[in-house]
DNA sequence: CTACATATTTGATATAAATCAAGATGCCTC
DNA sequence: GAGGCATCTTGATTTATATCAAATATGTAG
């Protein structure tokens, strides 16, 4: 484990409020491994052995059945994800791929659930992490069932302006296909909804796209906090987490 | 509060394990309240000020947006629900109204919390419901996203089936319009769905399904346990809890 | 038991999205 | 900067699902 990694882990809302001690034995156990594009850190159906911390890089969470695929999620350093099934001391209902180079810290089950009965701060953060991530996926399963394609995408890119710095311009956090598959429809019908929303003012070249009007944007999109809102309940250091 | 129902919210698994006294406290400050059917109990955006305990009738959670709505879950007796939204002391995400006259407790927020705080198996058995309640939503939402709409209702059939006694005959635990809702579709579409079954031995009487061979609409459905798994972390003594 | 209100089914049609098949574009390597 | 590969886009078409409009069934109050 790279000493400099150390703090920026240890500053995580799951981390953060816990004992010194604790803290320092759950590092000694924890593996870090450091991966290239496109490897599968995880497959659905495996035993949740580790907690995963994406300490530097990019982590897509998807999940197959009968010859489809679909993305769940997108990670971005530094975060947590699999929490719920390591707690649960199941097996994985998603599978995970690095998309970029990336820096994994690998935290044995046993250790996590021990934490976890032991120490008190933790299993305060734990259960706000877990009720957020709840509530987060409440938010995802909501826009799909209640939203078209095109109002989809409007709203996704509506957060991410908000989420990263400047609200007129940022770059999708993956490649097109992957957005696709997170917000729930084809590449091809993605291609399609960027053309429907360049009369609202969006304008894409690659991977960055240009926001002309937000609120003539927002008016097509209807955004409201009970689907588009985030939640924090820790301040959050340093941490970001992309949702759809 | 009736004397009777003390002991079947007690072993509830969220209750099952907490300190008696710390219950009593829970039960001293809790509401019982019985509404009639079609009652509103909570709305999407009013803060959480209660968790709800499900003690007698049907509930349904859904959710609207911009002229649409739809259903998330149908809660049976005996179980919790919106626990996340108490624990992160938000807003509620999802609106809940009876559909069965309906018994129903409400434990105050804070009292909620302050358990949480003071009683480590209160503080375990949260994790477990909520790290339950986080992977079936996961779930479901794998299911929507890779699973057409007559394959949707084929392994709801069979989950249904497999949860109730008989496997070969149960009855919708709701009308067919909030099935349909539940499963992301419209009541016409489920009509069409259920007729598209019929060649794999489905037979609808009314709220009755008759499931001829399990095998062969098993074999349409192609279900799995990473979406249509049934998973306990507790021994669950009479609580049954009815997802999609 | 009858009649009303509500829920469900059925048919016709419209819309949304997926699929298939080329192209075009961008990106990386050399 | 030129090839080559992957990604993305565009157009044509099919499929899935929603919508609209009756018709039929179902449950319930009287």
């Amino acid at each position: 484990m790279r000493p400099e990694d150390i703090p920026v882990v240890r500053n995580l809302p799951l981390f953060a409020d816990m004992d010194d001690r604790r803290f320092d034995e759950l590092v000694k156990a924890a593996l870090l491994q450091t991966f290239p594009p496109q490897v599968d850190l995880i497959r659905e159906g495996d035993p949740a052995d580790f907690l995963y911390v994406l300490v530097e890089g990019a982590v897509e969470l998807y999940a197959g059945h009968n010859g489809r695929e679909t993305t769940m999620a997108v990670i971005e350093p530094t975060s947590a994800f699999i929490l719920a099934a390591v707690l649960n001391d199941a097996v994985f209902l998603m599978s995970a791929r690095t998309f970029l180079p990336s820096r994994v810290m690998m935290i044995p089950n046993e250790h996590i659930r021990r934490c976890f009965a032991e120490d008190k701060a933790f299993a305060a953060a734990v259960v706000a992490e877990l009720s957020q991530a709840y509530r987060q996926l409440v938010k995802q399963h909501k826009e799909i069932k209640l939203r078209l394609a095109a109002e989809r995408l409007a709203n996704y890119l509506l957060r991410q302006s908000q989420a990263r710095g400047d609200p007129t311009h940022f770059k999708l956090p993956a490649g097109k296909g992957t957005i696709a598959a997170l917000l729930g429809m084809t590449p091809e019908n993605l291609s399609r909804a960027f053309g429907a929303l360049s009369a609202y003012g969006v304008r894409v070249r690659g991977g960055s796209i240009h926001i002309d009007d937000a609120a003539l944007l927002a008016d097509f999109a209807k955004p409201t906090p009970l689907i588009d809102g985030v939640e924090e309940i820790y301040e959050r250091r340093g941490v970001k987490s992309i949702g759809p």
